[in-house]
Order: structure tokens, then sequence, then C-alpha cells
DNA sequence: CAGCATCCGACCGGATACTG
DNA sequence: CAGTATCCGGTCGGATGCTG
């Protein structure tokens, strides 16, 4: 197997960390998924969607995407306000390996959690 | 392309969510990696590959990697003592999905990271 | 509707000291 | 060597109230 990290070391220059310290926050992830399964959404949609998600954490969160050049974001000059978010292609890049990793999850989740149980005793 | 997610509204029975949350820490991504790209490895090994790790941290995420069955410890009782971790079948079922996540951050960080620097402005 | 501002508790994780 | 125990500060993120 090719090695595919040469130094963890340095935090700050390594992509890897760079880029999964990104996808270490609660929701992140979850947001690309929906937005990878519904295309173009509306800010109280993507809320609903998610539904235990607040307010203020979805738009920080919608914010850093956007910084990362993720997802794009439309705001439509009417009242009400209208702003819709979408992949960018950088972001629909990203769907197929997210989408693996929770095709994994869906797999494995009952053996990981029988195996957390017998770790209790 | 498939729906893999019906239902993101009640996170604890939702299996990606679920496992996803676990790799929400610092740690584990990086030392399933390692352990990935290294085989059988000691602690301190672990600690000096990964080498900005407090010991603290070390220990509470290898537990946790064992306890969801992704890792495997053995204690040899010798003097000082050896502790040998290495990943379980489970664990070594996701490292190809961490690498294709890898990769993908190492082909696109120069991006992200001129996509944050444009969106300071 | 889509947010911003503020407050605040929880907990994540680092530093340090100690041990079999 | 491979931990455990404790302390503690920073930050993540929820709740609430307000706005164009």
């Amino acid at each position: 197997m090719e090695k595919i990290i040469e130094n963890f070391t340095v935090s700050a220059n390594c992509p890897v960390r760079n880029v999964l310290d990104r996808f270490g926050d609660k929701w992140s992830i979850l947001i690309l998924m929906v937005l990878g399964q519904n295309g173009t959404m509306r800010f109280n949609e993507i809320n609903k969607t998610i539904g235990d998600i607040s307010q203020k954490m979805l738009t920080v969160t919608l914010r850093t995407l956007e910084a990362d050049g993720l997802i794009s974001r439309q705001v439509f000059p009417e009242i009400p306000p209208r702003v819709e978010y979408q992949l960018t292609h950088l972001g629909f890049s990203l769907i197929p390996h997210i989408n693996n990793l929770a095709t994994w999850a869906n797999e494995h989740i009952v053996e990981i959690k029988s195996s957390r149980e017998k770790f209790k005793v």
C-alpha cells in the first residue's frame, strides 16, 4: 500500500489534518450529504431536513463550508428574503467519498454497537 | 443517486450520525491511518509518529477505538511493559474509505486554502 | 425568511505530576 | 514503558431575543 502521508508531525502543513480538522465539527459532513441528496436548498429547508441543528450552528457551518469553497450561497433580493445553497464542483467531488463512509457506517453500525456494549462489561 | 439516509432527524437512531460523531474528535481518524500504514504498533510508536498528541488523548482515543471494535490491544506481561495495537478486521475495512478522503484532501487542499483566503476579503 | 448578537454551560483536550 | 489522576482554560454549540 502506498504511503499517502509522509509527515503527520506538522499539523498546519499536513493537508489531511488540515481538511479533516474541518470535518471534525458536528454538522459539516451532514450538511454536505443533505445538499448532495437534495440539490439546491433554502436555509430553512436544510434546517428542517436535519431537524435538530440550531439556527446559529447552521449559519456558522454554512459560512465555513462556503469559505472552503464547498458550497455556494445565492441571495435573492426579495421580501421575504430567499437564500439558496448548493454544492460547488469542489463540494460535489467530495460527495462520493462521504457516501462511501456513510454506506460503511450503515453496514457496520450493528457490529460497532455490539462491540461498545461488550466493552462496557 | 440512491438515498442512503432516509431520516436525519433522530440522531441516536441514525447510523451515519452515530458513526461520524465518533470521528468528530481530534485524533481518531489519524490514529486509524497511522495503524493502517504501519501495521502493529506500540503505544510510544504511535505517539512519536503523530508527534503532537498528548499522552492522555492518545490513551483515551485508543480506548474508544478499541471499544468500537476498530483496533485491538494486546498487553505483554513484561517489564518494562509492552502494549501493541493493531487494526481489527472491522477497522481495516474502514481504511480504504479514509485513504480516499485523505487523497481527496491532498488533491484539493490548495484549492481550499485559496478559497479561504479569498473569503477573508 | 434568514440571519446576527449575546450569554452561558458542557466538554474537549492540553499540561503536569505520579505509578506499577 | 504505558499508562492514571487531576486541574484547568478554550472553544463548541445550544437557547434566547432581536432585525431588515
